[in-house]
DNA sequence: GGCACAAGATGAACCAGGTTATGAAATGAA
DNA sequence: TTCATTTCATAACCTGGTTCATCTTGTGCC
């Protein structure tokens, strides 16, 4: 297994020791996928976190209509986003799906809670990994307010340069919060000017 | 200083030993606030984490064009949203204020590393704490999706039974990301119901 | 290559929610 | 108690974004 993107990403927030690593090492799953796979589908007992070792995928919410609502991208380098993998019911509401061929690592929930207990250093890399994504979270939610569907756009354009020949422009949209005509209007618009 | 609150809140998730009690308690500072105080400002160097002690505060982001979004509100027992404190520039870009009197327990950011240094289990605390507190925020993410006003506005008082006599219309409308005017809307038309 | 089917573009009608304006009620300072 | 300021309600009008229907353009796949 090829865990050098993980041991690169985890060594910028805390140093492992060789130890550290190695245990790391030892109970990460190497989990490949395909494009357009489901990997995991909501209502699965998702008994695992994700760590994205090569490709891209999505994660989506379904709601009562049965309308997916896409809540992340990731690349490689990125965890997946789910997280009720850790709480005390580990049914994900999320689905996530290949949008390229790729791998995952999969860090399993027991292997987790021993991680922390064994080595401290592990609770402190994800204490600082989810105090980012929250204030990030926090500052999507405050974009989704204050700024318009095209503004949102040029934003995603942005932050993700590459991403967008792997992903269906109707993802894109439901990304956004908009509906895929809307996204299409938009793009002719830009394109207008 | 009374700190039965924050430390019963604590035990939910680690339990303390009476060194690491105390340890605590030496590191927290009493921040008692009044009605409709400002408490920070937002593009202060906001140098500690908050917990409300007793009472209601409100967090709030201006943005470009000057308009406030309330981001949260605490209730006795909550800590305040506000993580840039952690992050390496501590500026913060929210604005809290107080919704009547109460207290704050401020937890400086350097005694917070401390902390952590000194006793992993804050580590674990916080680690459980941003973990559920990002689940939470990502589900309010998706219903301002999937969801319409008037279904928020609802759940909005389900949530916060008591809250809302503290809570100006104005502020709850800018929760729920609408207008005063369309919060006044439903409320007419729930009242016809 | 040719067929089937999903994705994107386009346009018209429509609606949730915003904007602006006005007045009434509440709050609060002097 | 008065005057000023803020908040809430109401209503007319406006608009960003949706819905639905049709058409075009990919994109597997055998």
């Amino acid at each position: 297994m090829n865990s050098a993107i993980i041991l690169s990403n985890i060594n910028e927030h805390v140093q492992l020791t060789a130890d550290e690593r190695a245990y790391l090492e030892s109970v990460l799953i190497s989990r490949p996928f395909r494009h357009d796979e489901l990997i995991v589908k909501s209502g699965d007992v998702a008994r695992y976190i994700m760590f994205v070792n090569a490709g891209y995928i999505m994660s989506y919410y379904t709601d009562q209509e049965g309308d997916d609502h896409v809540v992340q991208f990731a690349a490689q380098g990125w965890w997946s986003g789910d997280l009720f993998s850790l709480s005390p019911d580990p049914r994900t509401i999320y689905s996530t799906k290949g949008l390229s061929d790729g791998e995952l690592l999969l860090l399993p929930r027991s292997a987790q809670e021993q991680l922390f207990e064994k080595y401290p250093k592990f609770e402190r890399y994800f204490r600082i990994s989810f105090q980012t994504s929250l204030i990030r979270q926090q500052l999507r939610f405050i974009e989704s307010y204050s700024l318009t569907a095209e503004e949102r756009y040029l934003k995603f354009q942005l932050k993700f340069p590459t991403i967008d020949q792997y992903i269906a422009q109707k993802h894109i949209a439901s990304y956004l919060g908009i509906t895929p005509e809307f996204l299409s209007k938009i793009r002719k618009r830009l394109l207008l000017k």
